[in-house]
RNA sequence: GGAGAGGUGGCAGAGUGGUCGAAUGCGGCGGUUUGCUAAACCGUUGUUCUGGGGUAAUCCCGGUACCGGGGGUUCGAAUCCCCCCCUCUCCGCCA
């Protein structure tokens, strides 16, 4: 959410980054319906000052001048009642409007209409070139006897797996290397809950509008977590922390849930793009600061970085366009690591800052040194989601005899095993 | 799932229709005292929106709203009524 001020002082910056984001929104409309609630807000306000003055003398009088007042007083109170349901009708469409007004993109954020315009930041380290004909991470991983998505298929339905064997024990390997090393970075491991509240999911501005991303649930109230960034950043909502908390570092362990609904015969092969999977995010709530923002931002792209030059896979950087970018979001970059089945890279890392975008919807605030009371900034990025990444560990990794060599950084917690080979 | 109790300021805890943004205590902040610390004493102590004034900024004056959330009764609601949510205790079921 926006500052509505900001909106009604640069009303053609709002229109520029919904242009430039590609979100319709009629940001007229909410001007409109915003100065006309605000009038009456005005006026209500005036005419509740006058009736609390006037109802002071109520106690003292007389019952027959308790009477007159009483008479008097209720006029007033009418026009108030009059003013307060105008108000009930506009706010729920100034409201819904403001929900969906998105954030100002940064101005290094290219302009383009889809993510075939992301621009590339930088490349790490080359691409393999085998010498032999590779397989892809679902014959090795069937091979192998570490995966099986076709039996999963009749249990759970499309888009799901088993991991088994090495292949569980890999994903949990890999991901307690990514929550230690946040860890070791001064980051809260936080395991949190998979069902939250409508408005944790508004909060971090997933609702309105990702609705048919995620699962809801019918029974009871709640939403399934798509992310454990939603728990995590709205872990501190609606308070008002001090200053000296700053920066609060926080990495969230969940499991994951997307309905990847619309995207039938997409990613259908292999892992790439399930309902559930594993993932450590990293968080950080800090000062209202830009440039503070953007340092932290480099903080977290580089600890994503590390991992995946620790795991040994080359990967690129790539700065969201316009038209790929979220509603909420300042800038974005995405890191895709080398998948040779793609014969390219695929997005393992989303990396945002938001300003406090998100940190208005949660009322999440602090009170700076001078005593000021502002809302927070908030950023996060993928530390490591799993399985995804096991598909460019197994692929990346795998050798002439069908085995797979494991990086050195997860021998420690594959009980030191040095290779998949399918011998155990 | 059944029965009961309760949700008030950072915390504890009064307040059952008007003078209550809310007693009191603790904590926090400022000060006095002190060689220092503690104690004692004095003062202060939230947020929202809004009108006005001022600054580099903190700010000042007025108004409004906020006592779990929503609705209602009333001239007027923390206080009365209805719905919902949450917490605690006991019972049941259960990983």
């Amino acid at each position: 959410m926006l500052d509505p001020k900001f909106i009604r002082e640069n009303p053609d910056v709002v229109k520029a980054a919904c242009r430039k984001k590609r979100i319709d929104v009629d940001v007229d409309r909410w001007l409109a319906l915003d100065s006309e609630s605000r009038e009456i807000k005005r006026s209500v306000e005036s005419l509740k000052a006058e009736q609390n003055l006037r109802s002071k003398e109520m106690p003292k009088l007389p019952p027959d001048g308790k009477l007159a007042l009483r008479g008097e007083l209720k006029i007033l109170s009418d026009r108030v009642a009059e003013g307060e349901a105008r108000i009930k009708l506009l706010d729920p469409e100034i409201d819904g409007l403001m929900l969906r007004i998105p954030n100002i993109p940064a101005p290094e954020v290219p302009e383009g209409k889809d993510d075939t315009e992301n621009v590339e930041v930088r490349r790490v380290g080359t691409p393999r070139q085998f010498t032999f004909a590779p397989k892809d991470h679902v014959e090795l991983g069937t091979s192998l006897d570490l995966l099986d998505t076709e039996r999963a298929a009749r249990i759970a339905g499309s888009r799901s797996y088993f991991l088994k064997n090495e292949g569980a024990l890999l994903e949990l390997a890999v991901l307690r290397f990514a929550l230690d090393h946040m860890v070791a970075s001064g980051f809260t491991p936080m395991i949190v809950p998979h069902i939250v509240s409508e408005e944790a999911m508004r909060g971090t501005a997933y609702l309105p509008g990702g609705e048919e991303q995620a699962y809801q649930l019918t029974r009871d109230d709640g939403w399934l977590i798509g992310t454990s960034e939603v728990p995590v950043t709205a872990y501190r909502g609606g308070e008002i922390l001090n200053v000296a908390e700053l920066p609060i570092k926080m990495a969230g362990w969940s499991s994951c849930y997307r309905r990847e609904a619309g995207t039938y015969g997409k990613d259908t092969r292999g892992i790439y793009r399930i309902h559930q999977f594993m993932k450590v995010e990293q968080v950080i709530l800090c000062k209202n600061d830009p440039e503070e923002s953007k340092k932290f931002h480099a903080e977290i792209v580089a600890h994503a970085e590390t991992i995946l030059q620790k795991l040994e896979l080359p990967y690129r950087i790539v700065n969201v366009c316009g038209g790929d970018l979220g509603r909420p979001q300042i800038q974005k970059f995405d890191i895709e690591t080398w998948m040779p089945s793609r014969q390219g890279y695929g997005e393992t890392h989303s990396a945002s800052r938001f300003h406090e975008f998100q940190a208005r919807r949660l009322n999440l605030r602090y009170r700076d040194a001078d005593g000021t009371v502002r809302f927070c900034h908030t950023l996060n990025n993928t530390v490591i989601a799993s399985p995804r990444i096991l598909i460019p560990l197994l692929e990346n990794h795998q050798n002439e005899d069908g085995s797979v060599t494991i990086p050195e950084c997860l021998r420690p917690y594959m009980n030191g095993r040095t290779v998949i080979n399918g011998r155990r």
